[in-house]
DNA sequence: GACATATACGACAATCTGTCATACGGTGGT
DNA sequence: ACCACCGTATGACAGATTGTCGTATATGTC
């Protein structure tokens, strides 16, 4: 149900707004495009009526210069994104993927220690 | 790195394979199908193609009507997809996706206990 | 009011997907 | 040997998506 994740200029666009302070559409260009500048003016505004759509940005419009920020975090669409795959392939089960990755050594052994510390925190 | 994930049509016959035997591009077409029938024949072997392209499939070309299978386990390709989406965003790592949906109840109890005793399994 | 800067949005090319038609090739039956 | 089938291979397309730009309209500043 969940959908696709989101295309690449979009997602560089969400990475800014994840990572710092919320921006308007103009600062969003200069990192985004830094030196090139002036023609992107419209391929940013583009990108930020299209997440907006897609309910990933909120724009505050009672701002002459409108404030993007925004509207969940990145753990959040992560966590969602690995969702999807799952009930798309698995019925909704990490096991078989984790398991998976345990088996082919793609898990380090720190990473396997937090996953384990998290999860005991889950008392039964 | 990894990639997209693939195409809804491509998915579904990748089901058919990861779920039971090789199969012929024929019985594919009338799985996939059913009914219709006849002009779908190109529609599947281009999949086909496609699939063996981008190596998710092997085709025996030594039999006069090939045969196809899958070159990985569906538990390999979500591992792989979920990797790749960690990678892209949260440096590799599983931790903060499980933690938000640990935080967000999104996993069931029963779901949370087959992950620690399989993370269990690994000791340090 | 004029100017600079923002927003809104139509338009496009490139690419990707799913689909079909058709050309080509091998096999079996007669 | 010939024909009718069936499978493979591939060109072609329409529709959708993505990344871009140009430009028209709105708005705030002086």
């Amino acid at each position: 149900m969940t959908d696709k994740g989101l295309p690449n200029a979009e997602l560089a666009l969400m990475e800014l707004l994840w990572n710092g302070e919320d921006r308007t559409a103009r600062q969003i260009r200069e990192e985004l495009y830094p030196g090139d500048s002036r023609s992107q003016n419209g391929t940013v505004q583009r990108l930020l009526q299209r997440l907006e759509e897609k309910g990933f940005i909120k724009r505050n419009r009672k701002l002459p210069v409108h404030l993007f920020s925004p509207t969940n975090t990145r753990e959040s669409y992560v966590a969602q994104q690995m969702t999807s795959l799952t009930e798309k392939l698995t019925q909704g089960s990490f096991v078989p993927a984790i398991t998976h990755l345990l088996e082919e050594k793609k898990l380090s052994r720190t990473e396997i220690d937090k996953l384990r510390t998290i999860l005991e925190g889950e008392s039964s």
